[in-house]
DNA sequence: ATCCTCCATGATATAACATAACATCTGCGC
DNA sequence: GCGCAGATGTTATGTTATATCATGGAGGAT
């Protein structure tokens, strides 16, 4: 954890990066929720650590975090993770367990597929692929 | 589009399923417009219609017609798209184009990818995938 | 025919998510 | 100092979605 931030930290310096307090604390809560959460709740950890809590407070850090690659919104969950491994270039794709909450990051990106294949044929050109999938995790797939 | 309103009503009746009023306006409605639109947009559209137009109305409406394949909620825009081949089992990914708001439906399942492929590696059962794409259609691509 | 149940709808209220707009501050180059 | 750019502060409001309880209507069981 401690970790992830300092290479959030260091790729900002090597990229004329501003890695203020407030996206540093962002960066961090999400990296240690381990999960999606959402912006209220980023918010409300915010307050507890001191900072402002108005909503632009956490959306402005989480746009700079997904804009740079350090976090993802998750479409259907209206939500937030930190990003399992930033800066490298990467198509994700999210598992969402119904049961639990858990979302894990998966790399999307085979041999023989990919979104902008997919969107070629249809003479579209693609810039950002989202993948989420619901469903069972493992662990709650063998309570069931 | 009167055809695509006989299929579901036809679908519907085949499978024991409640083809009411409100569901199949709201289903002319995402047809007609052929295109991605808001619930708070298709209530406008019911209330001039003289239906009634509380939210719920149309949220119930929706969400009938996603779960039975008439529709698709398109995640990144919070909003809903008539199914271009409803009834049939079909994998959808959808191209959003950035600069029309054109948003496409097309076939993700090719023989050698699937959602559930990247999930299984990872201990996950897929239950539904969402795959959207932004970037530009051929049309505005061709101006650019 | 009466009652019961199920499903759909009506209606009110509020929750949850997100952004617009404008003011202020700070660091930096000139 | 001055002005610019980026970040943050602040207020207000817009947008999307759901909870909850009441009402209605069709169809089956007795």
């Amino acid at each position: 954890m401690e970790n992830s931030i300092q290479e959030a930290e260091q790729y900002c310096q090597e990229n004329g990066l501003n890695f203020t307090p407030v996206r540093r604390k962002v960066l961090e809560i999400l990296i240690q929720k381990n999960t999606a959460i959402g912006a209220y709740e980023i918010l409300d950890l915010l307050r507890e650590a001191g900072f402002k809590n108005q909503p632009p407070v956490a959306y402005r850090a989480l746009d700079f975090l997904v804009q740079n690659g350090f976090a993802h919104k998750i479409e259907q969950l209206n939500s937030f993770i930190g990003c399992t491994h930033p800066g490298k270039d990467h198509s994700p794709a999210f598992m969402i367990c119904r049961k639990c909450d858990s979302v894990s990051e998966e790399e999307a990106l085979t041999r023989d597929f990919s979104v902008s294949q997919i969107g070629s044929k249809a003479g579209f050109t693609v810039e950002k692929a989202v993948i989420e999938a619901k469903g069972l995790c493992h662990s709650c797939a063998e309570l069931a």
